[in-house]
RNA sequence: GCCUCUUUAGCUCAGCUGGUUAGAGCGCCGGACUGUUAAUCCGUAGGUCCUAGGUUCAAGUCCUAGAAGGGGCGCCA
């Protein structure tokens, strides 16, 4: 193909007056003269003046919604309102036509539902081209964050062995044909003769091998993807989706949130530094979507104001214990307005997270120091013999999107806990040999990639903010 | 897994207590338009009313079952 010069680059530094040869796809096509050009390098269009004196009637026919083509021409300053510069059209070929008799898209608002489910042609909204820009940049930002504070990133396996991650359900890896399980004398199938000798999962967490990272390598982080095979129905669930490992050695409770909250606040900057405009289109998206709702329901804050909130103030940080103390003091548990009750040793509901968030601090909350019967059996002790030092980071409208604790680090209490949890310690001997052999205190967390995502660019539904979703009863694409 | 709502034109929806040829906006297609910004204006076409049974003189509308999708909850990241 001959060059091209990528919209992005067109409208950064314009150099006026020269020719310029750009390639796209047509966003709108106005008054049989303006055609909105997006080759997906920008959130912003490149407006191209066609003077229909100077082309075939056939071939401006084919210039329709989404078709690409290929537009060289002057760059000069453009005479209209809603853009800075244009392009005069000298020619235009059509690389690709669209048959919009066929085509499924239209130029009009759709539904996030009917685009799901054309998820082959979504991106080429405005609404998608810049959600997966910013998911691309967080994913950038992620790795430049590490990389700066000398993490090491960690590709830890995907097919595992070990069925003691304890993150839940899991999918079976297995070669054996469906039709004919090999089964032992016992009648049970036998999973010596498979593949790896052995029954295997794809993972639920690179946690417990994240371990053995930093603690040869004191810093390490793991991303990559993670498979629940929970019958999970909600904007908040996938059933493949990324995670973010970072385990620490030499750390504690303490030096895990800071981490916690330092990378965060690293990530939304990146995002509110380097894709204004992305930023902008999503937040007047919200606004619009708003207008119709009542004022109780509509965000607090918009889009961009939010996330710039979040990265001025501190989280606010509350033990489990404290946490219900609240609850119980609060008006809506006065009220009986919450489903679920509040009691200590119970897990907080998302009703009760939400209320600690949206009403009463209004940014993100990190509660510690969870009952140890509702957490792991690889999270540390507290002196209080009741508690463990867990950790989640929770965002308003999505709730939870980082866990993590610190972890123990003592091999007589963590060899009680997995009894308590009914973990042999054959199936986790080189966990425990860790604690054997040069351990120390360390502490990490997960944190959902798509969720923080979501929070970023005010996605409502998960679905939405990873190119192709797998949800039960759908892998479509 | 539980609760709940939805399914009518390409899309988003209206269609009352069952009653003649099922409607709108947008989109498509055709036409007009050389400064538009969700362009605008005029016109045409377009329907297995999700599927299968049932009730009834008569079903888009009522009943039963099923399917698909949304929202909420649980499990978690």
């Amino acid at each position: 193909m001959s060059r091209r010069t990528e919209i992005a680059d067109v409208l950064a530094a314009p150099k006026l007056n020269e020719t310029v040869t750009v390639m796209g796809w047509v966003r709108a096509f106005r008054s049989n003269r303006f055609i909105a050009l997006n080759d997906g390098s920008s959130a912003k269009n490149l407006q191209v003046v066609v003077d229909q004196e100077k082309f075939d009637e056939e071939l401006i026919r084919k210039v329709g919604f989404h078709s690409s083509i290929k537009v060289t021409g002057q760059l000069v300053e453009s005479m209209g309102a809603g853009q800075a510069v244009e392009v005069h059209a000298d020619q235009i070929e059509v690389l690709g036509e669209t048959n919009l008799d066929k085509y499924p898209l239209q130029p009009k608002r759709q539904t996030m539902e009917f685009l799901r489910e054309n998820a082959h042609f979504r991106m080429r909204t405005n609404t998608f081209s810049s959600v997966f820009r910013i998911r691309h940049a967080v994913a950038f930002a992620v790795n430049e964050y590490f990389h700066k504070n000398r993490f090491y990133y960690m590709h830890t396996p995907i097919i595992t062995g070990s069925d003691a991650e304890g993150a839940g359900e899991m999918f079976r890896v297995t070669n054996f044909d469906p039709e004919n399980m090999p089964k032992g004398e016992d009648g049970q199938i036998d999973w010596a003769q498979d593949f790896f000798g052995k029954a295997t999962n794809l993972t639920v967490s690179g946690q417990l091998q994240a371990e053995i990272g930093a603690l040869a390598m004191g810093k390490v982080y793991t991303f990559g993807p993670t498979f629940r095979a929970e019958n999970s129905n909600t904007s908040r669930h996938l059933a493949e989706f990324w995670m973010i490992e970072p385990e620490i050695a030499f750390g504690d409770l303490e030096d895990d949130m800071d981490l916690a909250e330092d990378f965060s606040k690293y990530l939304i900057n990146y995002i509110l530094d380097n894709y204004m405009d992305d930023l902008e289109f999503l937040d007047k998206r919200i606004q619009d979507m708003e207008k119709n709702m009542k004022k109780e329901e509509r965000r607090p804050m918009g889009l961009i104001e939010m996330l710039k909130f979040v990265v001025d103030n501190d989280f606010e940080r509350i033990t489990y214990t404290d946490a219900v103390n609240m609850l119980r003091n609060s008006k809506p548990y006065k009220k009986g307005r919450f489903e679920f009750p509040v009691e200590w040793g119970k897990d907080l509901q998302a009703e009760h997270e939400r209320w600690l968030v949206e009403k009463k601090f209004q940014k993100p909350v990190i509660v510690t120091d969870y009952p140890k019967e509702i957490k792991a059996f690889y999270m540390r002790m507290n002196d209080d013999d009741k508690t463990v030092a867990a950790m989640d980071v929770l965002f308003p409208y999505i709730g939870e999107v980082i866990g993590g604790s610190q972890r123990e680090e003592r091999l007589d209490v963590l060899v009680s806990r997995m009894k308590d949890f009914g973990i042999e310690e054959e199936e986790l001997w080189w966990y425990l040999d860790l604690r054997k052999f040069g351990g120390n205190p360390h502490a990490g967390f997960g944190m959902g990639f798509e969720r923080m995502v979501q929070f970023i660019t005010g996605m409502g539904n998960i679905r939405d903010v990873i190119p192709f979703p797998r949800t039960p009863k759908s892998a479509e694409f």
